[in-house]
DNA sequence: CCTTTTTGTAAAGCAAGCTTTCCATTTGTG
DNA sequence: CACAAATGGAAAGCTTGCTTTACAAAAAGG
């Protein structure tokens, strides 16, 4: 799973923290996202999609990932 | 979140085995989804969604929980 | 430069997603 | 009815998502 956050939230003008606090999790949580060390709960994609204004495919990419990822 | 996996699912006319097949997941996964006793990994979702022809919006149904869900 | 803001990242711990195994109940269908 | 197919669901165990705490590095702004 890739995921556009980082390009979207700059776009947006809002740092992590921000980011973090409206979608109430922690600042690391969306630095983990954006750097890849982990994927989000479908609730936190909802909520950052919402957060947004687009739609969950818009902002995480799905790709078939070649073999077992999970 | 709630979803409409069950009612997509016979709709279509597959039974909660042979989707789990598809899936890659067990039969007990399915189940859990289709019964709310959990919510789907992301990942998951996507593949639900890309197994149905549709968009992980359409399928499942984030509605602000009342709330701390996760 | 110097200070503040923002980001990266790691470790430990708890909660949620998923598997495996297993058994019970329901729903066909002959 | 009898038998098979499909579904419900529980318990234990492993993995992943997220938090808390903590520190270092980078970036931004005077």
């Amino acid at each position: 799973m890739k995921n556009r956050l980082e390009e979207i939230r700059k776009k947006q003008g809002v740092n992590q923290e921000e980011l973090a606090t409206a979608l109430e999790v922690t600042r690391q949580t969306i630095g983990s996202l954006e750097n890849g060390r982990y994927n989000p709960s479908i609730i936190l994609a909802f909520k950052i999609a919402r957060y947004f204004g687009m739609s969950i495919e818009e902002i995480f990419i799905y790709e078939e990932e070649t073999n077992n990822e999970k």
